[in-house]
Formats: structure tokens, sequence, C-alpha cells
DNA sequence: CTGAAAGCGCTTACAG
DNA sequence: CTGAAAGCGCTTACAG
């Protein structure tokens, strides 16, 4: 029995010669589909790209035959801190998988987007990562054409299109650590937030209140600060918390960060961490482990994360579907030695 | 006037047709020498990759014919947190100049750099940034042969080739932090030093001891321990130094790591930082701004290493010579909240 | 807007 | 160990 010749080629291996034959147009005419250029018109454009994407099209050269792999990890900025645990998963399963892991940054500038995309173009990339960022529809569009199959870890918000994402479970990391600070005695808990656009802030935020809710603990509105997920945003909202009549004798900060900076809002005020105020955060970056005192935190594995989300480039690569398009890897309570019970009242 | 034949073409823009004709070969043999085949006479590689490295040839093709830059970016491990500093200074000035950053880690694991270079060659990477690693002697060679452009950040010693690198002021650095502790009134200064493999613990240690030379004070050969750079050999450290039968009254950190290690150290201790103990770090990594106490430190600019590391392998991608070999950056003492004057002896 | 033709840089059998 | 020949995937004028 003959092969189906309606059966889209193995991924990867289709050639502009292929795509042609099978559109029913010129080789020369697939290639400027291809390089974007405007000279083709829309019907016949729309008919090779659909070809293009369907066979999974890169394009390759006599010349350069099994060129390596090469995945694009994008974030809003490199100036998180756990930027790097992200970039230590990723890298590590690129590798194992023969891939190289371009790092990039594109800082919010929506005109940087259109420059990195030209770049993504060029270096022929065979997936993209996003962490945290909002691409724009138009370029998850572009990536659709080119064939570049993406995934979203931490995705900000429920993205419209399907592409795949992974997260974390923040809101059972929110349940966790307010259930934490309950156990221990406390009831009045205050809640430094993370911005409220952000999908994984508005989880842990509900998971702070399923906690109290469940524990019959009526939510104090003001008990709840707004953050941005950096030190200086915990450090006054610590202050603002300090400054009620009536303070919270716990904290939960929706980040490490955040969480650091709260304590330093406390020691500058002469108060102890946890014989005066219990402090959870969220995140166990590396270096809360020695914070002063060491921190107790939701763990999230920002590792594991990366490296599930090249498993699934690698997959969407292949042609394959992956296992599920929305992941949530578990959090963990980690305790250490910023939490305490409250102090007796005298 | 004609042009010079022997001339070397512009960089990167030379063909193996070229080549071939100036080494009198046929193409098909600069093609097996460009791709590492066996099967040709050691004279005529010679002459062929002589001619190569001459042109700084790299491989093209007619269908990718403005390859988007690439360069490479290599680490120990990707675990240190100062990785993201410098990652962030190199993506941004590869970024600048329309280069991809491609990031990963070599483990240690020799075995993983034959095959890290077997990736490189394959995605034709058109520079390599080397942090503190050890490279082996062979795979420099390769490099020089493939005309891939080499510079080295922090170098673990002083490299026997004639590669470029970039490191920081470290002896100024020590000097620094020690001269600030000896200006508050300390005169017993513990040290916890880096690993003496290390070319930039070795200049700490050095500018550790001219400060304590010049203000006249005699070394103890007990308050300096041995580190790793890690937080775990800070707090080991520490402790041997409280151990002692005479304290020191504060102490130089060669890392930030350590100093944050030592102050957990103190603290279980119920000692106060800085009432009873003084301790300066090295680095300033973003985070000891916000370790309770803020932490004193010698700033040390990594992501401006970062950044000149990329303009040097660019300028030598180009063919053109770096303005110098070997490049310090200045270190710069910040002054927080870890450091005071001695407590009054009582 | 499209294709036939020429050409690019490189590689792969093949023959010696 | 080497080269003449054929071929690959893709692109660029050129003509209509």
């Amino acid at each position: 029995m003959a092969a189906d010749e309606t059966a889209p080629a193995p991924r990867g291996k289709v050639t502009i010669t292929e795509i042609a034959r099978r559109a029913g147009v010129s080789v020369p005419t697939v290639s400027r589909v291809v390089n974007g250029r405007s000279d083709v018109s829309p019907a016949t454009r729309a008919r090779v790209e659909d070809l293009l994407r369907l066979h999974g099209y890169r394009k390759r050269s006599a010349a350069l035959p099994s060129r390596a792999a090469l995945l694009d990890l994008v974030f809003n900025d490199l100036d998180s801190p756990w930027a790097v645990e992200i970039i230590r998963g990723v890298e590590e399963a690129a590798h194992a998988a023969g891939a190289g892991t371009v790092v990039s940054a594109i800082h919010g500038r929506s005109g940087d987007a259109g420059e990195w995309m030209r770049n993504l173009r060029a270096r022929a990339s065979d997936g993209v990562i996003l962490v945290t960022s909002a691409l724009e529809p138009p370029l998850h569009e572009q990536l659709r054409i080119l064939g570049v199959p993406l995934v979203v870890v931490d995705p900000m918000g429920s993205p419209a299109f399907d592409t795949p994402t992974i997260g974390a479970a923040n809101w059972s990391g929110g349940l966790a650590a307010t259930e934490h600070l309950l156990s221990l005695g406390h009831r009045r808990i205050g809640l430094i937030a993370g911005p409220p656009r952000l999908l994984c802030s508005r989880a842990r935020f509900d998971g702070y209140r399923a906690a109290l809710e469940a524990a019959g603990v009526a939510i104090d509105a003001s008990l709840v600060v707004p953050g941005d997920f950096h030190p200086e945003s915990g450090f006054t909202g610590c202050n603002t918390l300090l400054d009620l009549p009536e303070p919270p004798t716990a904290l939960f900060a929706a980040s490490d960060q955040m969480a650091l900076g709260a304590i330093e809002a406390l020691r500058r005020r002469g108060l102890r961490v946890p014989e005066d105020m219990s402090v959870v955060g969220f995140d166990d970056l590396p270096e809360v482990r020695w914070s002063a005192p060491p921190l107790t935190t939701i763990r999230q594995p920002l590792a594991d994360m990366g490296q599930l989300a090249v498993r699934t480039v690698l997959r969407l690569a292949r042609g394959e579907r992956p296992d599920s398009p929305r992941v949530e890897l578990g959090t963990e309570l980690v305790v250490r030695a910023s939490t305490a019970p409250p102090a007796p009242v005298l």
C-alpha cells in the first residue's frame, strides 16, 4: 500500500519544494511566504501558511544539515532572583535534549518585541518558553505561522490561545501558608498581596481567604495591603500594617522578596521575628534559607517548572500533543525560623 | 592599484571556495577540514586551518544569508546567585548588538565539555564568554581552530593563552573592606577566605593583609579561616572564629553568601550585628540590600563585566584587537548597617 | 502577483 | 588522501 500522499511529512523534515508541490505553487513563492515578503497574494499566502504550519516546516539548508536545536527562554526582566532558578531548570533539560538555551529579556518595551521576533526568526529557534510575559497576541500569531511552538510558564492570565501553560499550585500555597499561621494560634494575619492583574497573585490571595474562612476567622480588609513582589513594597506594606490601630501578629507575604522587605521594616522598629511578628513568604528562593531568621515559606518548584516547559515545547516541536494543556506543579510549606505562636497578651 | 590578493577578506565574509583557492586545494577538502573529518592529511589540514583562522571563516549558507549572531555564555554551575547578574549584563549588551545569548553550564564534568563543543559547533556560535570556568586547554585550542573568539570573565588563574580576561579589582576590594573596619576602630578582624586556587580569593586575601600591615596591626593566622564562597562555609567559619579564646570583633567574608552564613551563626548564638560583631561581605548581590541587617559589602560590577565581555568578543569576532587583554573593573565599598565601631570593653 | 532560470555555499557519494 | 561531478535547500534577479 502506497504512503498516504496527503499525510503530513515528519515534523521539521519537510522542504519548501515539498510545500510548493502540495500548494500547487512554485518554490520561489513559498520562499517569499516563509520570509514574510509582501509581494504574495493574500489567498496564496494563506494556503501556503496553512501547509507550512501543518507540516511543521523549519527553514533548513543543504549546507547546515543538522543544525543544533535552539530554545528561546524569554523573561520580561532579568532582575528577578527567581529567573536564575528557571534558567537552571531549562538549561538542564535543554542540554539533556541536545538543545541550546537562548535567554532574553524583552523589558516590556513592545518595540523590542518586534525586533526580538526578527532575531528569533533569524536564528531559527525551535521553540519558545515565555515566563510571566505579556507577548502580544499578534506575536503569538506570528509564532504560529512560523510553526514555532510556544509554552508559557507562570501565566499572567488565562491565555485565550491554545498555548500550554505551566504554573504552580498558587491557591494551595496561599492556603497552606495561612493554615500554618492559624495552626500556630494567629488570628490577625496580614497579607501583602501581589499585583492583582497576575493570575498567581489572585490565586494566592484566594488561598489566604479560603483558609481564614474555613477557620471561621472574619476577613478584615484593612489587613490586606497591595505589593508588587519587590522588597520595597514589602517594606512599605509592612509599615502600613504596623501603623494599624490593631496590627496583625503574623503576616503572609506573597513573595519571598516582599517578606524580606517586611522583615527589614520590623527590624527598623526594633521588632523581632518571630517573637513579635511571624512572617511567611512565597517562592523559597535559595537565599531565604540564610535570611535572618531563616524564612518559613511556600516552596515553588521553579527549576522543575522550567524542565517541564522544555519537555513540553520539545513535544510540540515533534508534532505531538502535550499531556495536558494546563499543568500546575505542587507547592509545599517549608517551616523555618520566621514563624512561631503569637506572643501571649499581657 | 589592484586589491592585495593575500590580504584577509573581511571577517566572517569568506567562503570555503575562497579558502580552497588560497590553499590550493579543492572545495570538498576544505569542507572536510571544517567539519573535522579524519580523512585529510595532517599537512593539508594544518594549512587549511591556518587560512580558516586567518580569515575568520564562519560557516554560512546561501539559504540562511544573514544568520543572527549567537554568543555562548558558559558557567560552571548555574546555582550561583551572581550568575543572574552576569547574564543580565551579557544579555543586554548582546541584544543591543543584535546577538542572542546562549546560556549553558558545564557542571565541571569534562565529558560534558566535549559534547558542549559539538553543540557550539553545530549552532555556529560567534563567540564564547567563559565565567570562572576551567575549560581545558585542548578545548581552547579547538575554539582557536574554529576561529571562535573567547573571553574569560573572573579568571580562575592567569590563563596561559592569549585570551582576554575581565575581572574585578579584588585586591583593592579586600583592602577597602579591611580599611573600613580598621577606620571604625576594629583591631581583631577575622577573614573568611575563598578557595585559594582561585585568583580572586588570593587577591582579596592579600588586600586584607595589606590593609592590616599598613595599619601596623600584626597578622594573626588564627583569624583567617577557609571558605568556599557558599553560605555553609561562612556559617562554620564564623563558628570557628567565635570559638577562639579571643574572638575577633569584626569579620570580612570574601563573598556575600559567606557573610550571610556568618550572620546566621551569630544569630544562633544570640549575638547581634553590628553591636556584637561587624560583618562586611563581597559582591553586593541585589539581595543583601535586604538582609537583616542590610549588609556592608564590596560592590563588584558584575553586569558591567558581562557587558564589557560582550563588547570584547564582538571586537575579536570582527578581527579587531581588544583595547587591553587584561581588564579589571573597579570595586567599591557600600556601607550599610552591618558594620559599626567595636563594643567598648567593660 | 507569479514562475522559469541561474546561482549561492556547502555536502555527499564516487573514483582514483 | 584528494578532486570532479552531482546534488541539496534555498534565494535572487528577471520577465511577464
